[in-house]
This record gives structure tokens, sequence and C-alpha cells, in this order.
DNA sequence: CGAGTTGCTGAACACCCGCTGAAATCGGGA
DNA sequence: TCCCGATTTCAGCGGGTGTTCAGCAACTCG
């Protein structure tokens, strides 16, 4: 399968980057742009399967900008609006959109929203498969060998997100922005949910969850 | 199954992105337009199940064009009325709208609304079977096991929307707009209703109605 | 071989989440 | 208007969860 594409619109560099650079660590194509100027060409070069969409924008605003993606595509859209300025009721009417993440989010936040949309438009499959492990996000089920195993929230979003890398090697701090949103914290967090993860997983079957001394973590099935 | 499409004409640019903000949540496809200028190429292109139709109309007024609805396709009509002005309601049953609903409305008002038309229709089954449950959305009759269960209005819509989304993980943020309509609540709503629905429907079988601490419920039969 | 670093895990604890009985409020009919 | 059921609010209670901490094990490098 190939990944979904996103384009990402958003004139603030620092959110763009850090949008882009998150959609892109969970395996997605990314598009980035700072305004909708060429929209129309976007849509019909890049297809993208998702548009994020920041709904303060200089120039055109992003409803209209809305408009021209339904009317041009079928891609699904996530806006970005601000929560403050604002009224609470009027949040639920920026839509049209298929999801909203209102400022400040949380990457980690943006990323399973467009992954929801994605999920909810068919063009990712909800469930994913690692050895004989099976996450399924949609409707929250983990089984590993067949059998079903019971995951806290936090351990459904850590097992989810090193699935999602699966067979590649990443740092606690990645696992940190990732799951956590945090910036700069302590690895023992990591640690300690990594060790619930493999008493629960590894309880059913061999090794899964595999440590790299110095660099972090990976899944991948077998035992090297 | 695919998706049923609903082509939404409505010229204030809130009201018509709530409405497909919440159709598009309650899984439909969803066309917006500002007004009824391209009505025919709409019908003939996107082949609509289902109009929604603002009375109230900048130029050619709704009557007008729900007769090009009727002469130019099978699709299911649902009228927005501005007030519940008597001669209003009156033109759009005799001008043969399957249903009005007038402003202000609330969202899952309408959503229910369109869902009624499109089971009449026949482009939408109108029974729903989860495990032993079986929820019949068009009579409102609920039975588990084979016994039938005497549920209220709210406890009803409650468990049609779970049960559309069986097997999915659903917030109950995403059900509070879904099933009331509000944007920002007080979460203990949801559980209230959840636990008595839990109390009507598990006297007469397992459970059913699963809680994910952290994340929602979900529906499903099966213990885990 | 020893010191320092990195990773693992059991335990403790504060907090948050979800559940529920009961009171308060709403709304529709007689 | 009163009445009654339905809906919503409120408060308190368990218990599950996330996080911290400390001690120990494993590994690296000098």
């Amino acid at each position: 399968m190939t990944a979904a594409r996103i384009l990402v619109i958003e004139d603030a560099e620092a959110i763009r980057a850090a949008v882009c650079s998150a959609l892109r660590d969970h395996g997605l194509e990314v598009l980035p742009r700072t305004d909708g100027r060429e929209l129309e060409a976007d849509l019909h070069r890049f297809r993208p399967d998702l548009v994020v969409l920041d709904v303060m924008l200089p120039g055109r605003d992003g409803f209209s900008l809305l408009e021209v993606v339904r009317r041009g595509s079928q891609s699904g859209v996530v806006m970005l609006t601000a929560r403050d300025g604002v009224p609470d009721r009027l949040r639920g009417l920026t839509g049209g959109a298929d999801d909203y993440v209102t400022k400040p989010f949380v990457l980690a936040e943006l990323v399973a929203r467009v992954d929801a949309v994605l999920r909810r438009l068919g063009r990712t499959p909800s469930t994913m498969q690692v050895g004989g492990l099976v996450v399924d996000a949609e409707s929250g089920v983990v089984n590993y060998d067949g059998n079903a195993v019971e995951l806290t929230a936090t351990e459904l979003r850590l097992l989810e997100y090193l699935a999602a890398q699966r067979g590649r090697v990443v740092s606690k701090t990645q696992i940190l922005t990732a799951v956590w949103g945090y910036e700069d914290y302590d690895p023992n967090l990591v640690e300690v949910h990594v060790s619930a993860l493999r008493r629960k997983l590894e309880a059913h079957g061999p090794r899964l969850l595999h440590t790299v001394r110095g660099l972090g973590y990976v899944l991948r099935p077998g035992d090297t």
C-alpha cells in the first residue's frame, strides 16, 4: 500500500514545520504550502487524500478554501482553528470539515485525528499487523498470537505508535513527543510503559518489542 | 454498502457548514452548495439520495427548486423553513417535500430526519443488529435476546448512535455532539444515560456496552 | 577490573475517571 | 394550573491509571 498524501496549508512557519514533520514521522507523504494560491493546481497534481487547513490565512480565509477542496476533490479536510476569539458555540460550526483541531494543540492529537479521518474515508486500513500482533485502532482491540490483550489507554497509544513505526528504531525522545506531546522529559516514563506493554504482550508470545541500547526501541518480530 | 449522498443547498455560511459537518460525521457523503443555480447539473452528476433545501434563498426560492428536484430525480427532500409559519409548512409538504425542519433547529434533529427519510426511501436499512440486540430505528422497537426493552427517547437515540458505530470506540465528546448536538459539555450526562441503558439492556442478556477507560464506549457483543 | 551510564521493574501514591443514587429541573398533557 | 415521567445536575465513592522514585541489573569503556 502506498502512503496517504497530505496537503498542509499553514502560513506560520513553526507550526507548518512541526505539523509536516509529525505527519512524515507517521509515515505519510506531505506537501507543505504557506497559502492556498495554488490550491486547485495542488489538488489536481498532488491528489491529496486529506488537506490540513489553517482557518486564519493571509488573503483568502480557510473557509473559502474549504469550499474549493470540496468542489474539486474527494479529499478529507482537517481544519486548524484558534480557540480564543471564537465563541464556543461557533466552534462546532467551523466545519463542513471532517474534523477540526483547536490551537494550541498537541501534535499527537492532530496526527490521531488525521488518522481517524483517513480511516473513515477508507483510505487507510484501521488494523496494523506485526508478526503475530494485530492492533485495531478503531475498536481499540489488540491481539497477540490469537489472544486478546487488555491494554490501558496510554499503552494502546504507545503500541499504535510503535506499530506505525514498525521495524524502525525510535528514540525515547521521539516517543515522548509523539505519544505524550512532551518536549523534554524523563525517559523513565517511556521505560515504565514499555515494561508494562511487554508484560502484557509477551505473556502470549515471543519477544516483539526490542531494546536498542543507547538508541531506543523497535517493534519487530524475531529475536534479533 | 456505500454511503448515501446528500446535496445541501443553503446560503448562510454558518448553517451550511454546520449541517454538512454533522451529516459527514454521520457517515454520509455531502456536497454543499450556496444556491440552486447548478441544481440540474448537480442532480445529474452527484445523484444525491436526498437534498437538504433551504426555503429562503437569494434568487429562486426553495419551492421552485423542489419542483426541479422532483422532476429531475428520485431524491428525497428535507426542507429548512425559516419559522414555524404554517403557510410555509403547508407549502413544503404539499409541494412534496418528504420532511421539513424549522429553524432554529438542533443538528441532531436534522440528522435524525434525514436518516428517517433515507430509510423510508429504502436507501438505508431500518433495523440494526449487534449480537442479540435488534434496534429498529423506524418503529423505535428494541429487542435484546428476544425480550422487548422499553427505552426513553434519549436512550433510544443514544443506542441508535452506538449501534450505527458498532465495534468502534466513540468518545463521550463524539456522543455529545452526535446525540445531543452539544460541543462542549459535561461527560457525566453521557455516563448517566449509558448507565440507564445498561440497566435496561443487561437485565436480559450479557454485557454489550463496554467502557474503554480514557477513550469512550464500544457497542460490541462478547466479554472482551 | 572498576566506575559510570543506561535500562528494567516493583512499589507507592495522588489523581482522575467512571458509576450511581438522589435531588432538581424541564416539559407535555389533562 | 397541577402532575408525572423524562432529563439533567449534583455529590460522593471506589478503583483503575499515570507518574515518580529507588534499587538493582546489564552493559560500556577506560
